[in-house]
RNA sequence: GGCUCGUUGGUCAAGCGGUCAAGACGCCGCCCUCUCACGGCGGAAACAGGGGUUCGAUUCCCCUACGAGCUGCCA
């Protein structure tokens, strides 16, 4: 048995959608769940499409989600070069396109744009359908040497009969036969020189030894052409995995639009890498148990490509959300310190215990931007209604906190301690001297003190974030606005 | 329009002829609690429709509907 040999090829196009990110995961986790390799190639055959630092952009994705490649642009292993617009220099694409041209199996084509325009089309929701009527296919080989000669502009086409059909075999989908009238003569070479995507693709795969082609649903409905350059070249074709779309909430393509797209949008949102490998390795695939977390090397353990979904997936947001809330749970304190750090200087200027303020923000977060909102109240008293002292369950009212607020006041500033502990010594005294519960009077002194409906923190938990100063005017405030309502 | 593929709760999904049709996210309720969150417990919520095949269909076949993809000198 032969080694299992996978390609990531995206085009440096821009930004790493998580369409493609899924398919790098996928081939690398089939490659290497056998043991196999894991090769990148770069596609750079659409000149006009291409992006200045895309390439770059491809390496630092795969290193900072963990998928090494063992073979590439930048790791020769015998099958260069890795990147098409060097490859096409050694020639052979025109190699085998000629070849196929020999055999019959594809054409030089001359006509021009006009020519081109000329031909029957049909326009079906917006956009225009024409199929090539074959014209130059009947070229002899006098006038097609005569137009080349005369540095006429050609492209070659795959010849493709109007009769018969043609099949081809996918490990999820099955055989998928079409009748081959239905395949129009694609171009092989463009006239720039380049090879289409669809000739380089089946050339490279070939040539490079790639045992398993992955790629997304969107090519399944070419692949019959692919399956019959295969054929014609005498090739073996190789195990095709197409893999099912993922969608936005509308169920189409996921596009630029949803604004969390590719991989660099999810990160500047505050997602973890490892939480967004995660989570698209479970769109379009679920293990036999139902685990839910899993790390890049679980997931090469337990990932059998057979258990790949063939019906599309919505991209959940949401539960991206979760789950890097999960992970962000599960982080170390240290770790998680460093990476919220910034987050919390960016809304706190005033001197305070960042490292307890972190701790007491772990759980409350999804994405790390969620932390600015949660302790913002702690820089500065956001001003706020003093229906907020009414809290039916603590059985508190604007009348109830008042008095509460007035009573504790002189205790507050004869106490000097004003840790956590010590603080909640002191208001539980008073609770029991009163014989309420606890929320009849912690709910209003944690509203004075954070002005916030909801905080991170009780109330005693913030007045030693805050200290005795800050604590106490606050309360003040609260008296005062109290009085006043 | 043609071709191809798909269709289990709102979403991700298990299921591969006989199940009270898992689980997760989200939602709701309860408990815990110094608010919220975490955690724990519980709840509502699905086999697109119609024909077959079969003793028996969510599972197999056909049709319809719906959705998506392709139909580029883009990948």
């Amino acid at each position: 048995m032969t080694k299992i040999r996978t390609r990531f090829a995206p085009s440096p196009t821009g930004r790493m959608h998580v369409g493609n990110l899924r398919s790098a995961l996928y081939e690398f986790l089939i490659a290497k769940h056998a043991g196999g390799e894991f090769m990148l190639r770069i596609e750079d055959t659409d000149q006009e499409r291409f992006v200045e630092g895309a390439v770059d952009i491809i390496y630092r994705t795969m290193e900072k989600t963990g998928l090494i490649h063992d073979e590439g642009p930048d790791k020769d292993g015998g099958f260069g070069p890795y990147v098409q617009s060097e490859r096409m220099k050694t020639g052979i694409y025109m190699k085998y396109a000629q070849e196929l041209v020999e055999k019959g199996e594809a054409y030089y084509c001359f006509c021009d744009k006009e020519r081109l325009s000329e031909l029957k089309s049909e326009v079906v929701e917006g956009k225009e359908i024409t199929v090539y009527d074959k014209h130059c296919l009947s070229l002899s080989k006098e006038e097609v040497d005569a137009n080349l000669a005369a540095g006429k502009p050609f492209v070659i086409r795959q010849n493709i009969p109007n009769e018969g059909k043609t099949t081809f075999h996918d490990e999820l989908y099955g055989d998928i036969t079409v009748d081959n009238a239905e395949l129009d003569d694609m171009i092989l070479i463009k006239s720039d020189g380049y090879p289409t995507y669809n000739f380089a693709n089946v050339v490279d795969d070939h040539t490079m030894n790639i045992t398993h082609v992955v790629r997304g649903n969107e090519y399944l409905s070419s692949s019959p052409k692919y399956q019959r350059l295969y054929d014609a070249f005498g090739w073996e074709s190789p195990v095709y995995i197409h893999l099912p779309l993922i969608t936005d909430e509308n169920h189409k393509k996921l596009s630029k639009r949803s604004g969390h797209s590719s991989f660099e949008d999810l990160l500047e949102q505050g997602f973890l890498t490892e939480a967004i490998v995660n989570f698209i390795a479970l769109l379009g695939w679920s293990p036999e148990d139902n685990t839910e977390i899993f790390t890049l090397d679980e997931l090469i353990a337990n990932f059998d490509y057979k258990r790949i979904s063939k019906s599309p997936a919505v991209f959940d947001y949401t539960k991206l959300k979760w789950m890097n809330g999960e992970y962000i749970k599960a982080m170390d304190d240290d770790k998680f310190y460093e990476m919220a750090e910034p987050y919390i200087k960016k809304s706190l200027s005033r001197e305070m215990d960042l490292k307890k303020i972190a701790s007491m923000v772990k759980t409350r977060i999804e994405v790390f931007p969620d932390i600015c909102e949660l302790v913002d109240f702690l820089e500065e008293l956001p001003t706020y209604d003093t229906a907020m002292y009414e809290h039916k369950k603590m059985k508190t009212t604007k009348d109830s906190s008042l008095k509460v607020l007035q009573e504790l006041l002189p205790k507050l500033e004869a106490q000097d301690d004003y840790s956590n502990d010590a603080l909640y010594q002191l208001l539980l005294a008073y609770v029991e001297e009163k014989g309420c519960k606890n929320g009849y009077v912690m709910w209003p002194v944690r509203t004075a003190v954070s002005g916030k409906q909801m905080t991170p923190a009780g109330a005693t938990e913030i007045m030693e974030l805050l200290g005795k100063e800050e604590s106490l005017i606050r309360i003040k405030k609260g008296i005062e606005l109290l009085k006043n309502a």
